[in-house]
DNA sequence: CATGAATGAGTATTCATTCAT
DNA sequence: GATGAATGAATACTCATTCAT
């Protein structure tokens, strides 16, 4: 977490994380339910069991509240997804352990990921940059393993293509948030993993001799 | 436009359309700059030069406005995509000129497409629920040339899969609007919609020894 | 009606008599239900089948409806009781028929007496005035009973408390309409006319040998 | 007071007490010169010192302000008039004793009553019951005099008739108020005073002969 | 460090009235 | 005479933030 960048009224370090836990955990719910703006910070105060006073000894201000939100939701998905990245695998396979484990996380977080969607444009500019920026971390870990994947020859494309999949497989995880209101008509989430496992395979690959089931699946949907 | 919908204190039909015109005009700019929160009803009327009074013989509360923008951005966008779809083409050719024509009114109406994006979420539940009608209207279109595509062979794709491929050449043409933060550094608009629409079309066909060259990009980005 | 206080727009008094007619049977039933002040004058002109800019051909601001309405309840009251006054009647007789049409009055108009009651404060000073001096000249019509009855002998009241007894009887009746939720609850009309009658005449003579059943009641309550 | 109905965002019970009085204290004299609709929140705010931000700590909406106002008026006029009955005497004695004093307390408030009684209406429904669940408090005061008076024999009365008597003499005050416009002209209050307490009592002994000068007037009217 | 009462700028919306057609 | 679109002052109420205790 980068909440160091959020001064605080009080020095104790410990009480401070501790606390803003405490304001994060309450806000989260409400900013779900009701959405950033219609959420009061006397709800927020309420919600987490502190006075408002003591709330704002931790906050300057409400926007605060919705960075440390957005933070917190972007490192816990960061870690989620790192977790089953291993050193041994090939880029190909990192890529589709990666892609399943993306999934599985964007289902779990889904009101998280379109929480952070659709306020963070309420974010002042700077502070609008860091969410940003957690989120290019996040499109950071798949680029690496994309070139990991075309230098070890598991993964077909082009260089100046990296970017742009890495991209769009953050999106392609995205959209399952965003368009859930159609998607999830038609499809579980496992059927529409699969689904664009397999297209995204078929983007990567040279020739579709290769078969994905060689991959085995250590992602299992709850 | 379902404009319809929303009541009028004001009988005329012509006037009606003529002044919801003029408030969409006024408001599309100052939400994009500002926001649909940070607006004021107050600045809207000033921007398009009607008094607060006028304005509100025409809709009903400001989140009519918002619903009139999104109507009014949503049918400008598929107007200008039809436009390029011909009864003639295959349906590779169809798809073609419309993914490249989807691009090229994404990155033409960029600020309003975003718009669309983030504030959808502020209407009133019934309205949303129109807004994304109209979005699912324009998914259709792709539907249609998805499926006409495998009718003539030109187009390789499992039935299943035609929705979600629909989806996915939506959310392409969306990202270039709300990642345009990052994907703006290193792509112009030209360069992402050719490698957008290489990638997309290696999921289409059986073997890619078709060349993209043949068809002729009738798209010409300003 | 003293109408004539209003200025109009139009010249035709033929027509100004009709259209105000209109606008005080459209207004009536809505101050009845809502009060003046949730009123509003557009209401109003639709409720009586005209448009805003013709109705304000006949009235200069709201204020001037509410007096007309009220001027309009007054004068059908005045009407309705001065009705059964006969010059042949004795003092007593007369005000025995006139209490029972006074309180049937009060019963069939209940919902206008109480409006001109809860609204007439919201008169500006000068037309308050009228509208009380219309109020004052019924209960005149009780002032003249009570004198006619002290000099024909039939009625005992000392000269001083005659206009106090005047009012008494207005009251008497204005209460059957604001205090009618909780009368209402336990007394008819035709009980509470009686037993206030028997009160009444309590005090009006000397001994109580003259029995009530004497004078005849010719109201009948529908 | 049933003030307790009101949520204040306030906690401090004190607290709120003090500064709904400080509300009620300035609210009245402006709804008294300018009626509850024509008085403006931020006039009432200005009024009693406080910032309007603060005003809403203690109430919800402005009817919650006319519905404490009332409440004090009726509290007020309550206390008042029970001060003067006492257990030890008889039902006319109590009566009499009563009687003056409402009409010392009418007088007293004369425009504060007239207030209730022109504003109620104004109050949401659920509200005006209380309002009148007061006046009918009130009322009953002089319901338990007549009912002693009759069973210790100095009050002559039908019983069905208690009701309605009670009723009588509270419009008998509020009429004081109500049509001081006119009785003004003609009575001081004293005048009014004794002139309706024979009246009343011609209505309640069985012959005239007992005097009301036996019965001293203990109420001073300043 | 914690509290919660105080603040007041800010906002959406209404509605009586006018006046050009 | 009739119409109804235009006007904008006026108003109730909210809520992020502060600061004395």
């Amino acid at each position: 977490m980068k909440n160091h960048i959020i001064p605080a009224m009080v020095k104790d370090e410990r009480l401070i994380a501790k606390r803003r836990q405490q304001i994060v955990d309450g806000a989260v719910q409400l900013f779900i339910k009701k959405g950033f703006h219609k959420t009061t910070t006397r709800e927020i105060a309420r919600k987490c069991n502190m006075s408002i006073g003591t709330m704002y000894e931790y906050i300057q201000n409400k926007e605060d509240i919705l960075y440390l939100v957005c933070d917190y939701i972007h490192c816990k998905m960061e870690k989620k997804i790192r977790r089953v990245i291993a050193e041994q695998d090939s880029g190909m396979e990192s890529l589709v352990k990666g892609f399943r484990q993306l999934l599985k996380v964007m289902d779990e977080m889904r009101s998280y990921v379109l929480l952070i969607y659709q306020e963070t444009k309420s974010l002042p500019k700077a502070r609008m940059k860091f969410v940003l920026q957690n989120e290019e971390n996040i499109t950071a870990i798949f680029e690496h393993i994309l070139e990991k994947g075309i230098q070890d020859g598991t993964i077909n494309l082009e260089p100046q293509s990296v970017k742009l999949m890495a991209h769009n497989i953050m999106v392609i995880g995205q959209m399952w948030t965003f368009r859930y209101w159609s998607l999830g008509r038609f499809y579980t989430i496992q059927e529409y993993t699969e689904q664009q496992l397999n297209l995204l395979i078929s983007q990567l690959i040279r020739n579709r001799s290769t078969s994905l089931n060689s991959i085995e699946s250590d992602v299992d949907f709850a």
